[in-house]
DNA sequence: TTAGGGTTAG
């Protein structure tokens, strides 16, 4: 005879799914179904995830509860929870709908958060009517689940408003509404909610310290963190994936050195975290530390760490290690698979990516964009459209990076036929042209040379941050039309969602040098410095030298090259020689040529310029002997030296 | 029953 003790006895023995079955039939045979007690027992088992390694088919649960005599609230929520849990949390309205018991306070949190996993808040209002009608409108824990529910809906007003109507809150209502104004990117309402909290939480920290992360308001999170009175597992992970995402390598791992110094455990996100930052750095040890401690902690036949690690291998150049994490991975998912196509086209295995890519199951769009911008990379534009033409013909829908990843394509291809039609897409299907898709469609029609289309697109563009004004100054600059380029900077100036930076006056600097203009180009040059804090860069020099030197302030344009803080490079070097050649400054030009000679003894240019500046001075012996060195043998052209040339 | 940390594509 079987007893609800002898079943629960049986239950936790029980250890797979064919065990599991046979109790389930000594129940029905016992009658024991008549015991909505111990029916609920045995639903409990078969319903809860995380007690069996082989959760069973939810229809088992739901063929149960029909059996079962006269269910309870008890058994209705374990299938309700089962159908949630188990992704099928559409078919839990239509069960309560048809729920044998009456509800009690723990059905509808569970439906709430049915609803909230589906984003169906229209449905999730509905329960909220039901569950005030059925006098629990004071229940904490559907409050709780009711502003989480709206919250991961968008509708942030009704979270407050939840939270507004409530008596006393418990910690974890606070935790939620301010992780609603987290998610949603408040920082100022986020902040305000923080402070007044009754307890600071370690979540509450942790939930600030993602938002700040994410942010980049690392100083923030790093004074949050050092004064924060709890702190768990979660906040460390969160401080370390702050360093992370900001670009703080270093900081994440030895924070996550610190976590260990103090005996936290390390779980599964902390790890994917730190290896994340480890293949930042070129410094290959820590990733290989990483690794160990993961394999060590069993968290390496994790699939999240495992793409860390192939993301990290093939940062580090190993694709091979990279390959053989991927082929010993026993549940890939698609970020594997993304992760590996990716590694190959940055090592530039071009054709195991093709492969790769062609394997993959069912692709998606970043799998799809991925494989777009690795043919971007490698040379392959054309390839890049093809690709894009046949995930069109799947369905996919591009996101932003693909169309900038196209778009780039077209432009490197300075194809304004195929970016025509791109941008035809974009209007099409409404886009929105935010700052990164404007400025790649303005750099492509700038690069076809169709400046009308470029301007089109800045002009009707709602946001202009710093990138689109650059796209413009350039573009403008690089087709000539100085002037206007330079209008658009003095327009820029004046724009609060903009501030000049490094590559705004690379373009002016340029507009300047095309055009001669000498003292345009110097105002540019110490307003860069003085009221924009620049330090020029290379190319700022390389353009000021040749601007001087063009316009015949040689000297000025040698003693500028004399004060770079950085080595010289070629084009510097080139513009000042070219500009001794033509304004016949032999002695500067001599020891520049001799210089750039030495930098780049394969460039015949530089010989030439040199020869010149030695035939204009009579050296023809110079020549002669540089004339040794060259390969293309341009000297003979070099007026004067051939009648010469046989007395030497 | 309810809250909090993470990884890939540009």
């Amino acid at each position: 005879m079987l007893t609800v003790t002898l079943l629960e006895a049986h239950l936790e023995r029980c250890g797979s799914a064919r065990h599991l079955l046979q109790i389930h039939a000594q129940f029905v045979a016992s009658g024991l179904l008549a015991d909505a007690f111990a029916a609920s027992r045995l639903l409990r088992f078969t319903a809860d995830t995380s007690l069996l390694p082989l959760p069973l088919p939810f229809h088992h649960s739901l063929r149960l509860l029909r059996l079962v005599h006269r269910p309870n609230a008890f058994s209705c929520n374990t299938v309700l929870r089962a159908a949630r849990d188990h992704g099928l949390p559409h078919l839990c309205l239509p069960l309560y709908a048809s729920m044998p018991a009456l509800p009690d306070e723990y059905t509808y949190p569970i439906l709430i958060t049915a609803c909230a996993t589906r984003g169906a808040v229209d449905e999730g209002r509905q329960v909220h009517c039901h569950a005030v009608r059925h006098g629990f409108e004071c229940n904490l824990y559907l409050a709780n689940a009711l502003m989480s529910m709206y919250s991961a809906c968008g509708c942030l007003g009704d979270a407050r408003k939840v939270f507004d109507a409530g008596p006393m809150w418990d910690t974890v209502s606070w935790n939620t509404i301010l992780a609603a104004y987290v998610q949603a990117g408040d920082v100022a309402q986020a902040v305000e909610m923080f402070t007044q909290m009754p307890k600071r939480t370690a979540a509450a920290v942790s939930s600030m310290l993602a938002l700040f992360g994410r942010r980049g308001m690392v100083d923030e999170a790093r004074k949050l963190f050092d004064r924060a009175e709890y702190k768990n597992v979660f906040t460390w992970t969160a401080m370390i994936s702050c360093f992370q995402r900001n670009g703080m390598f270093t900081e994440a791992f030895s924070l996550f050195s610190g976590m260990r110094g103090e005996g936290w455990p390390v779980d599964e996100v902390a790890m994917v975290s730190v290896v994340a930052a480890c293949a930042r750095v070129e410094i290959t040890q820590n990733g290989y530390m990483c690794h160990g401690l993961a394999a060590k902690a069993g968290l390496d036949s994790r699939v999240n760490v495992q793409n860390a690690l192939i993301h990290m291998y093939s940062s580090f150049l190993d694709v091979v290690a990279a390959r053989r994490l991927f082929d010993t991975g026993h549940c890939l998912d698609h970020f594997s698979w993304n992760s590996m196509i990716a590694g190959y086209l940055k090592n530039g295995c071009f054709k195991d990516a093709k492969e790769l890519f062609g394997a993959m199951p069912d692709k998606d769009n970043v799998s799809w964009t991925t494989m777009i911008s690795g043919c971007v990379q490698n040379d392959q534009s054309s390839e890049a459209l093809s690709v894009f033409n046949s995930m069109l013909a799947q369905g996919i829908k591009p996101n932003e990076v693909t169309l900038v990843s196209i778009i780039s394509a077209c432009t490197n291809m300075s194809s304004l036929e195929q970016g025509k039609l791109i941008h035809e897409y974009i209007r099409k299907h409404q886009y929105n042209i935010t700052v990164v898709l404007g400025t790649s469609l303005i750099d492509m029609y700038m690069k076809c040379g169709c400046l009308e289309s470029a301007l089109e697109v800045f002009d009707r563009m709602e946001q202009r941050g710093t990138p689109c004004w650059n796209a413009v100054i350039v573009g403008l600059a690089m087709n000539g039309l100085v002037t206007k380029s330079l209008d658009m900077f003095s327009e820029m100036e004046l724009s609060s969602t903009a501030t000049p930076n490094e590559i705004t006056f690379t373009g002016v600097l340029s507009a300047c040098r095309h055009a001669g203009l000498v003292e345009e180009g110097q105002r540019f040059f110490k307003l860069m410095q003085h009221k924009y804090h620049i330090l020029p860069n290379i190319r700022h020099y390389g353009c000021m030298v040749d601007l001087l030197g063009r316009a015949g302030y040689v000297r000025e344009a040698e003693d500028l090259i004399k004060s770079m803080p950085m080595s010289p490079d070629v084009p510097a070097w080139g513009a000042l020689l070219g500009s001794c050649w033509k304004h016949g400054d032999s002695e500067v030009g001599e020891r520049v040529g001799r210089e750039l000679v030495n930098l780049d003894p394969h460039h015949d240019g530089f010989h030439t310029m040199l020869s010149n500046i030695y035939a204009s001075e009579g050296m023809w012996q110079c020549v002669k002997d540089l004339r040794g060195s060259m390969k293309q043998r341009h000297v003979s052209k070099i007026p004067g030296f051939s009648v010469v040339e046989s007395s030497l």
